[in-house]
DNA sequence: TTGATTCGCAACTGGTAGTTGCCATTATTG
DNA sequence: CAATAATGGCAACTACCAGTTGCGAATCAA
């Protein structure tokens, strides 16, 4: 396709990271994920970054081979804040969580992320780096479930995966697929259902058939 | 930007519906979602559409003005069908349901309809078709729910819609967002976690205040 | 059969990603 | 502080693909 998208080549060598350099680097990235959030992927222009970044296009170029990669950095730079609540109650801790993220995922800048990576889950990189920071969303979200099964709020031998996958996939399923408002009432609802699930011990590890009708088919 | 697009000018007048040109629009629109499904919509090309069917590329951009209302037709021909089962027992007609949409997501062509409507949110066309399809999804399953709600299965007052969507969001999710196969085993753990905090009353509505703690923040 | 409709063909325009050569700056290093 | 290697600015490229246009040929409907 194109020389340096093949090779990789670039002609920055990172040597230089004072100065006018670092305000390039951060002035060009913090672009890239506003106008992310402003346009999305696809209309993302990489002459509009470089004119809104004060910074000439070529130059974005040598630093970054395409735009995929571009975006990548950007998306690299970006990190969500990594507080884990802990109120003894997890009813209040998920709770808390899940209004953080429902506003995270709300805004502009989320959308366009989301945007980005179903666009460019071609992307090895792009790929590697979403995986990562779900797998760290996840592995903090389940801590939460694990102290509540140490209190004794729900059984041992709960799945604490599971149960963060069911809340977190419905919450993120509302605003990102549905694209409809995820209200409080909404997150207690859910929050509330899948624990009273978990409570009766709908979600422990290792079942094997006997009690439950076996699956159909 | 493009005059046909601004103005959303055919020359076709749709008056000839049979011979030469019913085979080309069958042969067109079936070729899109193969291309959809092998490459996905940002590289998904016009011309190879054309050239895959057998057709000339001005003969489609004269019957489809843009490559987002081409692809919205093929999308508009494709239709999941509309099976419920009646097993007499919910969980294994969640069981069924959940199987044949786990089905539908993991193949290439489902991969290719999600990303095609992520990155075509903007377009109206296709935005109101997949709120159709979803709508409709939903309704049927919400029927599931009802009926058992009717046999007594889960308690009067329940939210079926709610319970539909935590189950169905979780495994989309799964598939298409997390990109890890929904085996039988993951399918029924999530049911079985959500159908036990339902029959417990964990998804009752109009739930005012009073019996939980309220919500933190 | 006849005429309006649709299709094929080839040669366009336009926008945007990515490239290149040359010269001007500037950060580092001694 | 001077030398120099790294980097940035500029302008003029190439390449690819969406979308256009005019004309003549095929073909469907009456």
């Amino acid at each position: 396709m194109n020389a340096r998208a093949e090779q990789g080549k670039r002609r920055t060598e990172g040597v230089r990271t004072r100065g006018r350099s670092a305000r390039v680097v951060s002035e060009v990235l913090r672009t890239v994920l506003e106008e992310l959030g402003r346009v999305g992927y696809a209309a993302l222009r990489v002459e509009d970054v470089a004119s809104r970044s004060g910074v000439n296009k070529t130059t974005i170029y040598r630093r970054w081979p395409t735009k995929a990669e571009l975006v990548a950095a950007a998306l690299r730079q970006w990190t969500e804040d990594p507080e884990v609540p802990d109120t003894g109650s997890l009813r209040s801790d998920l709770f808390l969580v899940a209004q953080h993220s429902v506003a995270m995922a709300s805004s502009p800048l989320g959308q366009g992320l989301v945007q980005t990576i179903q666009a460019e889950r071609t992307s090895p990189e792009v790929e590697a780096l979403t995986r990562m920071l779900r797998s760290e969303n996840r592995r903090r979200r389940v801590v939460m479930v694990e102290r509540a099964i140490e209190r004794g709020e729900l059984p041992a031998g709960t799945d604490a995966m599971l149960v963060v996958e069911v809340i977190f996939a419905t919450i993120y399923s509302r605003v990102f697929t549905h694209r409809e408002p995820a209200d409080d009432v909404f997150l207690q609802a859910v929050i509330d259902l899948v624990l009273e699930g978990a409570r009766r011990g709908g979600a422990l590890l290792q079942r094997d058939g006997g009690s439950g009708p076996t699956p159909p088919g």
